[in-house]
DNA sequence: CTAACTTAGTTAGAGAGACTAACTTTCCAG
DNA sequence: CTGGAAAGTTAGTCTCTCTAACTAAGTTAG
């Protein structure tokens, strides 16, 4: 019988998958630079020396775990999207709100999915994929079918924008900077002042 | 006579000084979490148990680069608005491109300003410092001298979209997004959407 | 059913880094 | 000139990443 190509478990469980979880509970536990593959070995029960089988190195478990997080985001983006006319501000705004909530949620998947070093092709593929999600929405709106110049231009301030918000969110500034206004409200206004036509 | 308080060169030069240069060097060169205190050892031609005796760890090392990082970006934005009337659009868009600019010559020190990780008071207050500038340039715009919510509420969105927009240039993701905006007219563009009264 | 191969784990250990303890040198005050 | 504090040093501990060499378990061919 052809082997499944997904996970097949051949002596313990599939550890891959574990080691994967466990890198992302220590990773939002502790921080992406406070993570140590030694701890996510204890948690998983296995030897220091197992992960490289499975993995070149320490950065490859993190990697692993931020596309985890691009595919969550995609799918949340979807699912938040469909509610709303496309390219309405409402769908528009959803996906911001999806964006920063999930940035909320997973403050640590969320900085290794941007963190810029280890960059992988992947990665990169899998971001790509994302933000393709907003571009379609902005191109609607436009009611354009192409993904053109102008659709970027217009799109790109949104990203920025909820991007920052994430950012400042995670670490601590939003409170510091006594903003209490509701997500859904500051992202709501955000999107339709940037998204006006310039006078 | 009474020590000066400040940099007094015991045996050999200002060793924290030049441990801070040596480390912004490294963060730069490598990013914060790449940087070690054994290379900022070499790299100052001192010991490896040196520092200690300066900071209390690696993370303090990390912070005073941090803390010049808030003075220099405090510096450079009080010197942009000066050029121009105060709480115009002009002053304020020149913040925000200060903002990113500093970011874009200094990504290592942008990142560890705002790392969350390792938050000191001291370092809180020095953002505070920045981001005063800021509030005080909106609530003139405001025609208001206090700074209260309302400048708050208006001031926050404008932060958010220039950390956004640095965070996303640092990390590559700005030509990703193939936009190749002139910096200026994208943070004049922003700021004059964002500081619109909502219709 | 078993021999040969592959996969996935193990232990042991090298090399680097963070930090500590205990010692030494230098500077300064009285 | 002498005692004490400041600022270095060496040596050593502990932890971490990653490698090498070995072993056990599962797969496949004959």
């Amino acid at each position: 019988m052809a082997k499944v190509k997904t996970k097949t478990a051949y002596h313990h469980g599939d550890l891959r998958q574990q080691l994967v979880a466990a890198t992302r509970a220590l990773v939002e536990a502790k921080g992406p630079d406070l993570f140590s593959v030694s701890e996510a070995c204890r948690a998983a029960g296995v030897s220091t020396a197992a992960p490289y089988k499975h993995f070149a190195d320490r950065t490859e478990m993190l990697v692993a775990v931020a596309m985890e997080g691009f595919g969550e985001m995609a799918e949340a983006s979807v699912a938040a999207v469909s509610k709303h006319p496309p390219g309405s501000d409402e769908a528009i705004s959803a996906m911001g709100v999806v964006y920063v909530e999930y940035a909320d949620a997973n403050p640590g998947v969320f900085k290794m999915m941007f963190a810029g070093d280890h960059q992988t092709d992947d990665l990169e593929e899998a971001g790509h994929g994302c933000y393709g999600v907003v571009l379609h929405q902005v191109a609607a709106r436009m009611g354009k079918i192409e993904i053109d110049d102008a659709v970027m231009r217009t799109a790109f301030p949104l990203w920025t924008f909820v991007h920052g918000l994430a950012f400042l969110r995670i670490d601590g500034k939003a409170e510091f900077a006594k903003v209490d206004t509701d997500l859904e409200d500051l992202v709501a206004m955000a999107t339709r002042q940037l998204l006006a036509v310039p006078s």
